[in-house]
DNA sequence: TCTGATAATGTGAACGCTAACATAACCAAC
DNA sequence: GTTGGTTATGTTAGCGTTCACATTATCAGA
């Protein structure tokens, strides 16, 4: 590597190359007419150099950036950190790069300061992950100009997005617990003002009709101590509940542990099923029988969504993806009590 | 907000503030010699038309990016999540962006092709969090001429980094066992190629050896069937091993639930206690005691150090965090045998 | 009223690249 | 050879900023 004081620039490789700081920019951007020789000698030199080119050079003469954002809210959890990996992957593979800023869906201010935030660094397009109405809202109104996908946004909206369809999710859950012989089958929900929550309240009710059976509800949050303060209350002996529907793996490990220490055996007395697969739910005691999202295709798909609109302008529809159900111990044939 | 063909620039900005373009360019950058008025006229014909700085032609003259790259693996997981997340804000606090690249750490390839990725969007520093020799080998060979900032690189080490003080934690966990009375104390470490692994158990031998009792060790990796399996090969009957420090708390979930399927109580024949505190520990069967890092400041300390080199060229000496204790369920009196 | 410092604003060039156009080299066909 | 298409390469300008410097207002003090 021929040192140099400052970063070398194409006209450094062009002059070590014999060639015009074009014929260059062809070698980089794979354009048509360079001969082979030209372009070998070309390519040497850069090596030689240790040319990278300028992205922001490019960026200002092209106005194309080449960065997607990312707006999500909770990237601790698993979902969105799946997600978000994945797109990072996806983004890299099409030559692209992603940012992402985190924010509070609940505060306007810090959603409005994260897209500024990106706005700044010149995004070319966004995808917000952050299942919580406001949010799209806020979102609408200050993105304009640049693709934006949704994921988990509500189901039918024209918006582009990408989504998980947690309907059929749910219902799927449901009849695996129908499937048992269960008949009464409560469902702890998420809260409301969530994406995901009300279809899988959705899901569940359909197939509880579908079997002539009553569905009851308690929303809650997604946390496990709600989770354990619902189990921990609940009236199982007069009602017959025999099996729950949590509508995510945290809400049902909460549960479990509630009724285990009242006494109630998992799945012998109860059977429960969750919703996420989180790492841990094959290990929890007992083993969780949960509804399995493929969130790394989910973030795959919005990313190509994003980078489909970019390339070629055309809006690629993305079919909604089924969860898979993962069978394990938590549930059960229902008592007969 | 005035409509116009392309991205108002700094030019439209002047025009309409009847003012020169390298005046507004002094509002932007809050430079000396504005007067209020003239700064006021120029900030309300920016709102005006909606401009935004244009990120690229800013770049391109002053050299200066304003990213900073995060080569990160594992990025699922509690801790690097945490961590990503912490950078994120701090960063944007900073008013700089930060960009990831995810790679499997046991790839040159993968670890070569992030480098290249994060070198083209053109960081100006870079922080890298992946617990593995290999990789930290490997940055050091390809990255040059930006400051890097190693999270988690084994202690002592000329390198800039932010660390957690691994072997204080692992330290204080077994000085708990001790304290409650046990005498045979198992450690079941993580896989040694990884930086956290040998100083959590050389704090264990430390403080066993401080004890005048005998470390013993297994090594496992990280995960929660590995804890499981060894739970369930464990001799704790002629050993008489009651209590059992386990490096991480997946190994600890999967012990847990191996003993107690052999008919071994936690806590009452066994006390077991973790490290990471990832949310889901204070829900395990029981609750478990663990070690809480606190990542969300480990990544808050790293990008800081970053940005001070990047701003002020000072090298910013940063402390390591010892992590704290948090005492549940899985941790009792040792047993008389 | 003039001087000269300081405050406030303006002008031109440069950053590294690509787009658009201009030119040169090549080669088949007459 | 000369023509004329195709292939290969070169030249010039401009993207939106900031930097370095030039110029013009302002105002206290003689």
């Amino acid at each position: 590597m021929v040192d140099l004081q400052r970063q070398p620039n194409i006209y450094d490789v062009a002059k070590l190359a014999g060639v015009s700081h074009q014929t260059v920019s062809r070698v980089i951007n794979n354009g048509p007419y360079t001969k082979e020789a030209t372009r070998d000698r070309v390519l040497d030199a850069m090596k030689q150099l240790g040319y990278v080119p300028n992205a922001a050079a490019r960026a200002l003469v092209t106005s194309k950036s080449k960065i997607v954002g990312i707006l999500v809210s909770d990237t601790v959890y698993h979902g969105p950190a799946g997600m978000m990996h994945a797109m990072e992957e996806e983004a890299r593979r099409g030559g692209y790069f992603a940012i992402s800023a985190s924010v509070d869906p609940f505060d306007g201010e810090s959603i409005a300061q994260g897209i500024q935030h990106l706005r700044r660094v010149g995004i070319e397009g966004l995808v917000v992950i952050t299942p919580q109405s406001n949010s799209v809202k806020a979102v609408e109104k200050l993105v304009t100009n640049i693709p934006v996908v949704f994921i988990d946004s509500p189901n039918k909206s024209k918006k582009l997005s990408a989504e998980l369809d947690n309907e059929a999710g749910a219902r799927r859950a449901t009849e695996h617990l129908i499937s048992l012989g269960h008949k009464k089958i409560l469902h702890v929900a998420g809260p409301m003002s969530w994406f995901d929550a009300p279809p899988r309240v959705r899901g569940y009710e359909e197939a509880m009709k579908a079997a002539k059976l009553k569905p009851q509800v308690i929303e809650g949050d997604w946390s496990v101590p709600t989770g354990y303060e619902i189990g921990k209350n609940l009236e199982l002996d007069k009602s017959k509940i025999t099996a729950i529907f949590a509508a995510n793996d945290h809400l049902a490990l909460g549960l479990m542990r509630a009724l285990r220490q009242r006494g109630y055996k998992v799945p012998e007395r109860v059977s429960i099923i969750g919703f996420d697969d989180v790492p841990e739910s094959a290990y929890y005691e007992p083993p969780l029988t949960t509804m399995r999202p493929d969130f790394a295709e989910l973030g795959r798909v919005s990313m190509e969504m994003i980078l489909g609109r970019l390339e070629s302008g055309k809006a690629i529809k993305g079919n909604s993806l089924v969860p898979e159900i993962v069978v394990r111990e938590s549930t059960a044939i229902a008592p007969k009590l």
